[in-house]
RNA sequence: GCGGCUAUGGCGAAGUGGUUAACGCAUCGGAUUGUGGCUCCGACACUCGUGGGUUCGAUUCCCACUAGUCGCCCCA
């Protein structure tokens, strides 16, 4: 038997988990203020969903995907992202037909994908996502973008960058990438091999090319913004003037594109800047996809949201070196000495948790002192020593363990005085 | 999917073709018969990711595999 963990995934210990709940509790309040709320679909789907939704063409649907037949004899596949599931759920559930709209939809769970792992990219990782599917309103925009950023902020993050841009609607998107192929067609054998690839499947990607960087054509090629039409020249002037609003800092970049073919119109990015942050700086990817509903039969209905990781959320506080308070006080340890002490200590413990403290006690026969050693680690502010002379006296010792002070105290009412040295 | 690097106790980390595999941290025991944080002493790897090869002999050299990591691709 191989005892070894697959590949591209991670046990969570509970040192760690402590900061993945910090996270969590942070993620629902945020939420909870801008009125998102969760759903949550299935870890599998039908495969089409993805191939549909996501898009036939994109690496994560041709290279990525977890599938499998089940014993049925459907096609299944572990999703590699939220959502095409929460849109196929919004018009599954008939989502639209709520007179609450846009809903406002958030999702955190686990998300699979076939690649090779490195820092922050693995097979298994959490995304938290949110969806606001039945709004038009540039507003929406801002306020999905702006609810990333407070969820980095909440921790503490500070190199950040927003990167937006937009892709317009479907025809000024196919009209570009026209454009691009055609401005780069001629030449094409002088760019780098992944270029040359890049050009039929997705020649957007060129331009963010590290190889050809120098290459005249790179300068003078057709940009997204220029052929956008009126209307959604209006809408992005409109998100972006939101964000002035918001004082939230941006930076257009033309050439963001993002890996999922149901943009369009707004996209965005944000990312770590942090020196000592790896090759992979995306923390969070995100952008409109009207037209998605319609692709699953739904109502015209339009949708934007984001998705981040949360491996990549803790990778940032690292590189950063932020530290989360995420003390899990002890209120109580107790000492005992002897049989009878340790027999009391299971009454004692008990009580003590149900008046509402924590409390722990021994249990592998240690010393006194190296139970007192095990209460100092453990970060206990209040120890009880219990043996046979307290025992016969009805008393036990309460010792505090930062001052180091010790006094007895009545055993008969000893949760209600300790209960006292809290308030 | 492609290329580079790495793999030694719970953790960090030295090291060598040959009968004892440094050290630090942590842990446990003792100095201190029932009192933590400091100090001192002691204990703690039949074994160096897995499998194969070379060799009289391999943790050390070679190959494969597995995993991690960095870069590419792509993405969260």
């Amino acid at each position: 038997m191989k005892v070894q963990i697959p590949r591209g995934t991670q046990d969570i210990l509970p040192s760690d988990v402590r900061t993945w709940q910090w996270i969590e509790e942070k993620v629902k309040e945020i939420t909870k203020k801008y009125r998102y709320e969760e759903i949550r679909t299935p870890i599998f789907e039908h495969t089409e969903i993805f191939t549909r939704g996501v898009g036939d063409t994109t690496d994560i649907v041709q290279k990525e995907m977890y599938s499998f037949q089940d014993r049925g004899g459907r096609d299944i596949t572990l999703r590699p992202e939220g959502t095409a599931a929460v849109v196929r759920s919004y018009v599954e559930k008939k989502m639209y037909g709520d007179p609450n709209q846009p809903m406002k939809l958030y999702y955190l769970g686990p998300m699979f994908r076939y690649e090779r792992p490195q820092s922050g990219r693995f097979r298994q990782f959490v995304q938290f996502g949110v969806e606001a599917l039945g709004s038009n309103d540039p507003a929406i925009d801002a306020e999905v973008i702006a609810l990333a950023l407070d969820v980095y902020k909440s921790a503490g993050l500070k190199n950040l960058k927003l990167v937006i841009n937009s892709l317009g609607d479907k025809e000024s998107r196919i009209s570009h990438r026209q454009a691009l192929i055609d401005h780069f067609k001629p030449s094409i054998h002088e760019f780098c091999s992944d270029c040359q690839n890049r050009l039929e499947k997705n020649p957007l990607r060129i331009l963010d090319c590290k190889v050809d960087r120098e290459h005249p054509l790179m300068g003078s090629a057709p940009s997204i913004l220029e052929f956008l039409n009126e209307e959604s020249k209006a809408y992005f002037g409109k998100v972006c003037s939101y964000l002035d609003d918001l004082q939230i800092d941006y930076e257009i970049d033309s050439t963001l594109v993002r890996g999922l073919d149901y943009y369009n119109h707004t996209t965005f990015e944000i990312m770590s800047s942090a020196s000592g942050f790896g090759a992979i700086t995306t923390l969070c990817g995100g952008g409109r996809y009207n037209g998605l509903v319609e692709e699953f039969g739904g109502p015209e209905t339009p949708g934007i949201g984001f998705a981040l990781s949360i491996e990549r959320l803790i990778a940032a506080l690292e590189a950063e070196g932020i530290e989360l308070d995420t003390s899990d006080a002890l209120d109580l340890y107790i000492v005992t000495l002897g049989e009878e002490a340790k027999d009391y200590s299971v009454k004692l413990l008990n009580a003590v948790r149900q008046a509402g403290f924590t409390a722990d006690r021994d249990y592998t026969d240690r010393k006194i002192k190296a139970q007192l050693k095990s209460a100092d680690r453990l970060n206990a502010r209040f120890v009880v020593i219990l043996g046979e002379d307290e025992l016969n006296k009805g008393i036990v010792q309460v010792k505090e363990m930062n001052t180091g002070e010790q006094k007895e105290v009545e055993i008969s009412s000893f949760v209600q005085q300790f209960t006292q040295l809290f308030e």
